[in-house]
DNA sequence: GACGTCAAGATTATCAACAATAATGGCTAC
DNA sequence: GTAGCCATTATTGTTGATAATCTTGACGTC
């Protein structure tokens, strides 16, 4: 009961916010679709005046698009946008990882090191699921070794934008295996203090996921003739 | 008069936000200067309500900082942080070079080539400021080169934030004139269509940047002891 | 039947008044 | 003279009402 008693739950305007949010991470609320104040402000139990302040912080972090007298509506990121999103993810982890090689403790290898290993399991297991989650968690972990908080912020927020996308690549043969190999070079070279090898296998690593996403975009593309089909094979 | 006649200027509520985003970029709003509301609805002529939704959209690309039932404040990015964004940038930028290797047309290849020369003839003129314009120009036509809206985008945040630290490493003497053999090496790799040399000369050129702005950072640390003064020597 | 016009309804934008909260300065007690 | 308390003021937060704008569907004309 730490929270206001009266009434329903009545989000403060902060929660509100990470809960369109997070409506929007986990495609409860697809692409497209249109977002009325009215609708909103019942659904979060708050008042029209904060879902307005709401869809503006979305709206300037590029997650719903703000039109003049006619409202808001979830962003739709295509799959050229994806790609491009992409290639910057591609050069900042790799910084990162270069970074990580330099700053991270003791401590922060063990944790990296830990998190392939959980990797492995779920691969052995067929976990695919547990796969993408555990490989979220190296990379997290190897952002947070680079100690770089600014480039920490940009590569959340380009996720952010990647949700369509997200398990597309995980999906086709082989994919995971050669993926876990990837993942092994970079956290070795972190291991070792080598960082070079560590970019650059951070960057091979994501251009291969950069190059499944785009096959598998044109795969998807020529299969169905339109470019509208959003829904996960 | 295309804008509506009545009243004093009466800006809309987006000419609003770039108006002030504009005065944290020129300085006339200093860091850490607080903003309340009432002035800035003054000065904008604007209702506070848009005053309101305006400081919303800056409090979410990082320019000023919300604290709450306490108001607005332009946020002050250190040094450190400086330095984080600039090597955010780096990487961002050397992949629009490489990408205006690929994929510049002949056009853009000689504006690029250009903007070069510009630049010469201010650094021979001893035009710095002039230099620096030029310079923007340049690192503008190489992103718009590279056909890459989502990277442009990030860098373009990245740059609103160093307002403060942005004519700091062309003040250092001889600097000028390295770097401008640091931006050929860049225009002529892209315009023999040489990716992965027009990608190193770019990281190059951004590293020499970088670690001109560390030493000037401690330099200043070093005379001043406060870690307070902003003004530029 | 297609097109354009117009009215009704729905939704967003704006505004002013009020409430809540934090900062300020003076006052008293010690 | 200093510290703590309290009233005053300044500022932000919230609400509800009203205005402006867009959408929809009906209607009439060609």
């Amino acid at each position: 009961m730490s929270t206001s008693p009266r009434r329903s739950p009545g989000r403060s305007a902060d929660e509100a916010y990470q809960e369109v949010r997070q409506a929007i991470h986990s495609g409860e609320l697809m692409p497209n679709e249109r977002l009325t104040e009215a609708a909103l402000a019942e659904r979060l139990q708050v008042s029209r005046a904060v879902v307005r302040t709401v869809l503006v912080r979305l709206g300037q972090d590029g997650l719903v698009v703000l039109t003049p007298n006619r409202g808001a509506h979830v962003r739709m990121v295509t799959e050229e946008e994806a790609v491009e999103i992409l290639q910057a993810r591609t050069v900042l982890e790799a910084l990162t990882a270069r970074q990580a090689a330099l700053n991270a403790t003791a401590r922060e290898v063990t944790s990296i090191r830990r998190a392939l290993d959980r990797m492995a399991e779920k691969l052995d297991k067929g976990d695919l699921l547990g796969y993408s989650e555990g490989n979220a968690k190296l990379h997290a972990a190897i952002i947070a070794a680079s100690r770089n908080e600014t480039v920490a912020r940009l590569i959340a927020d380009l996720r952010a934008h990647m949700v369509r996308f997200q398990f597309r690549t995980i999906l086709v043969p082989d994919r995971p295996g050669t993926s876990f190999g990837e993942h092994a070079a970079i956290v070795e070279a972190i291991a070792a203090r080598d960082p070079d090898a560590a970019e650059a296998a951070m960057r091979d690593h994501l251009q291969q996921v950069e190059s499944t996403l785009a096959k598998t975009a044109t795969a998807i593309k020529r299969r169905s003739g339109q470019p509208n089909s959003n829904r996960v094979a």
